[in-house]
DNA sequence: TCGCATCAGTGATAGCCTCTAACTGTCGCC
DNA sequence: GGCGACAGTTAGAGGCTATCACTGATGCGA
């Protein structure tokens, strides 16, 4: 593959830079991301605290690779999904395991965001490859019809590139959008606790919405 | 009213503890809870740090408060537009235009929680009180069944006090939770910045949503 | 193989934060 | 009018991010 021979350094580098980031992961698990702090990680690597300002030149930089490391991870589950032959129902099941496997990383992307923070470019890509992804997996077989309404046309017509594959095609991207909108409704909730001595499972809320928006 | 007659003191402590409040509230519209900062407040005030630790025993307590009263804003924005005769589009109106008069403060609430922070027990009343609303509007007048779903007999059966009032209505208790769910959904994921430059109308996706919950 | 540039890691330091402790001065209640 | 309660002060411990000047190892080209 395309691996530019890497020096030794590089080969190093990388590796460290690898152990900072699941050192991290720990500590926003436990903590929450807010918590994260590089002198602790520091720390707990056996360096002084200064010894990672070089391998990420600030705190928001890391974070910044850890939301790139989750849209990838994302991405990656729910490419196998789609490549296991999962339709929409599994995409939804996958993505479910996934967010539940790590809260944390999961509301790093999709939590609540540092009013000051901009995301990076290749960020907003890799956002848009998952919803690519969501609108190859809306147009599939066996999914009922969408209640009708006029979102569809709303979304074919102010269509900005985030579905430059399926612009007229306004109930797929009906679907799509409501299929992330309505399952990160359920998740995000679950995730944050609000669902807490409620008594209800909230599988069965999930899997009620991914029928509503797959069809019967 | 129920006014236990206040000493100038008490008074002069509610008074600096809502100014407190007030800057508390604007550092995190700015800048987000998570870099809520006692020091800087206090700074704004013309007082020296330690000082406030007279009003609030620590950053958590100051924070549970702002939660509390925004749990307190929303229960008072859902209770005066249903006492305007709101319906629960209107309702879901409002609440939309609550969220966005300030972000932060919904995501104070409905965003990413610290994990270690246990909300204290009246907390969890004022959320109940906010369902509670909910519920009294999802089963008004002129709205569309919901298609034939076994949530509202789960939520029915695994009923744990969040919805006493209405315990066998399977359908209220299922329209409750989708509104909840799916406008939180779109809110979320709106006042988190994810639709910037997908092109489409965040209020088209609300209000399509609004219709999928209330019937046409 | 040798020499040197590059780069990892160090301690010191500035400046921020939370929170505690000891102290002072003022206010209001009896 | 006196005393107790309480607001607000400074000092300081211990944490954090981040910069700086420095040391020492490492690996590359000559």
């Amino acid at each position: 593959m395309g691996t530019t021979t890497e020096s030794p350094r590089q080969r190093y580098r990388a590796q460290v830079q690898e152990e900072i980031k699941q050192h991290a992961w720990e500590q926003i698990a436990t903590a929450g991301a807010s918590a994260l702090s590089l002198n602790a990680i520091a720390k707990q690597m056996g360096m002084s605290g200064p010894a990672l300002y070089r391998y990420f030149a600030n705190r928001d930089e890391l974070i910044t690779a850890l939301i790139r490391d989750a849209y990838q991870s994302l991405a990656d589950t729910i490419r196998s999904a789609a490549a296991g032959g999962a339709d929409l129902r599994g995409l939804a099941q996958a993505m479910r395991v996934w967010a539940l496997e790590d809260p944390q990383r999961y509301l790093l992307i999709y939590g609540t965001p540092v009013p000051g923070y901009q995301a990076p470019d290749d960020t907003r890509q890799l956002a848009n490859d998952v919803m690519t992804k969501l609108l190859e997996a809306a147009g599939g077989d066996g999914l009922g019809a969408l209640p009708a309404s006029a979102l569809g046309e709303h979304l074919a017509a102010s269509d900005a590139g985030w579905a430059t594959a399926y612009p007229a095609e306004p109930e797929r991207l009906h679907r799509a959008v409501v299929f992330w909108t309505r399952l990160h409704g359920v998740l995000s909730l679950e995730l944050a606790g609000h669902f807490d001595g409620m008594g209800f499972d909230p599988a069965r809320v999930y899997a009620a919405e991914v029928e509503a928006v797959a069809g019967h």
